[in-house]
DNA sequence: ATGAAAGCGCTAACAG
DNA sequence: CTGTTAGCGCTTTCAT
């Protein structure tokens, strides 16, 4: 059937918004076959530069745009990712960032779902599962391994943000431990000898990070003053801790945390207490987020670098469909210390120098 | 890319993935036809209690999904709603995840598109519109009115979180103006006469709630005490202002700000300054985001309704599309006062009723 | 360099 | 209730 363009109006009675133009009426306005406009469309070569500048002169006065659906379904490779981030997390906002332009650099677009307190992580892969995606970059996921290992029978995974170990599954993570012994390093260095830690709770890293704490502080001689807190990953966390710390018998000169929202809740009840930061205590968070970098908070705190983990994790997913498989199923990005003003040397050591 | 010491493998070796099933395998495997297959899977009527238990059956074994794309692209229809938001704005989430229950409701899917540093309105807009959404929502948007006008030629845009005028533009937001109503009366009401506000520089909201301020402090007979100090919608942003603030010739006991995230800028610097809130200065936010929420920060706030604001957002994007034109363009929603540990009577008028 | 034609996986008439 | 059939808008051989 000869379909002219856009005059046939069938309903006649509903302000009829115009059909979008499709392949067809640009062929025919440039008066060519749809696949030589199909060939310039895309860019790619087998179209003289006559035609080219018809077809695309043709295409700007129908306000063309191709059909994406249409485009994947035909072709075999979607070049689509798909990714799963949390609304609560701003964190995720930043990889958001990074992966879009890693994703463009690759020639792969993103497919975006988002896990909402009504709205968990399977429903969020489901329906990318169904945009046919070709792999999958999870923000933190919190669903069990095992659930995550299964998703990898049917496409590749990469999970960011946190370590999980499985030999079917690519993990892009920061190397925590080597960010809390730069964080305890730059520490002693100012001179510090009772340092202590405010852990994460039950938030994913927390472990490795504690860990990390204590051989540094172990590499320093130290390890019998190690005291470790329990935490979490909100300012409220941070605020109990504090006040658990303040009430220590011997009171530490310098705190790690678990990361910066934490940390500024200990900010908080530190100053609340009448004390100075940082003379009376040092502070270093973890992530450098937006709260951090505040002029009026600045606190000293171990970067996440985002554009390498979130280039990571583009790089791997591209790599398994490639099939350029890469041997090691992990990447540990290394993390790097922000020195702003939280930090200082010690009260004590500061009268020893005089 | 780190693509190293992996040699390329060819199509023959590479361990490959399974085609993923089709309605086609389904039906075969269930001995029917791929139509009533369809009809099972979309879970319309027309088919036998038997033979929708075969097809279910089948299609579990096979593990099929069904393709978004395929589907879409043949009717006519993609119940599609685009959505762009800001991946910086903590706000947005929340909205976001009003949204995806309330397009649920509705019958609709969202296809997401984030607005990053890297990544303009514009693009993530672009991209919606390739992925055939009927609708768009849109999520504080900073295009020019003319650009969004111009879109919706194309297909309804509704604006949230903004208020622009255009006869062809849909636009939901919260009450500004009442909402600084809400906080002015609260304050006069516990004895405030001397309120300042501090806006929020180039953002979109900022003339409305600055208005309502003075709308309000006109009613109480105050107009005369205005002051409205330059802000913006940072934390630094705050903490500049409150030093304004304090350098005040006649300190105000109150003070209302534009967002919570500025509101906390305030609240640092007066605790710097070491002053004790509410005792010395009252003061309010706006939005009621996390940070409000924090019991270490307890910040009186003006909430918007998100839930209110999506659901509405998704009606008049469903509306259009139906064709049930609602004549009014844009829908206000009135906010809340929730007050917290920040606001109280001010010294003194404390003193007085001693 | 260009065009004709065959589908991608699915839905929607229309028959039976 | 079930099957047949014709496309949705595009890419992709395979001719010309």
């Amino acid at each position: 059937m000869i379909r002219g363009y856009c005059v046939d109006v069938t309903e006649a009675e509903r302000p009829n918004r115009p059909r979008r133009p499709t392949l067809a009426d640009v062929a025919a306005r440039a008066g060519v076959s749809v696949a030589l406009v199909s060939i310039v469309m895309r860019g790619v070569p087998g179209a003289s530069a006559d035609s080219r500048r018809r077809v695309m002169e043709a295409a700007d006065e129908l306000g063309y745009r191709p059909d994406s659906r249409a485009r994947l379904l035909r072709s075999s490779n979607s070049r689509l990712i798909g990714v799963t981030f949390g609304v609560q997390h701003p964190f995720h906002g930043d990889l958001l960032t990074g992966l879009y332009t890693a994703a463009e650099e690759a020639g792969y677009e993103l497919a975006l779902s988002a896990v909402t307190p009504g709205r968990d992580e399977g429903r969020a892969v489901a329906s990318l599962l169904q945009d046919r995606c070709e792999a999958l970059i999870l923000l933190g996921p919190h669903s069990p391994t095992s659930y995550l290992a299964e998703l990898t029978t049917r496409l590749p995974v990469v999970v960011v943000a946190r370590a999980v170990r499985h030999r079917a599954l690519d993990v892009v993570r920061t190397a925590d431990a080597l960010g809390m012994h730069q964080a305890v390093d730059h520490l002693v260095a100012l001179g510090h000898s009772r340092i202590a830690h405010i852990d994460g709770g039950r938030a994913p890293g927390t472990a490795e990070r504690r860990r990390g704490y204590r051989e540094a502080l172990d590499r320093h001689g130290l390890a019998d003053t190690a005291v470790v807190l329990p935490g979490g990953l909100t300012e409220d966390d941070g605020a109990t801790a504090a006040r658990a710390l303040l009430a220590l018998r011997q009171r530490p000169t310098a705190v790690t945390v678990f990361n910066d929202r934490c940390a500024t809740g200990v900010l908080d009840v530190l100053h609340g207490a009448g004390l100075s930061v940082p003379r009376d205590m040092s502070v270093i968070g973890f992530d450098d987020d937006r709260l951090a970098r505040l002029s009026h908070i600045a606190l000293t705190t171990v970067a996440q670098d985002t554009e390498q983990l979130t280039a990571q994790a583009v790089a791997r997913a591209v790599g398994r469909l490639d099939g350029t498989t890469a041997a090691e199923r992990e990447v540990v990005i290394p993390p790097h210390l922000v020195v702003r003003a939280t930090t200082g040397a010690p009260m004590q050591a500061f009268a020893e120098t005089i």
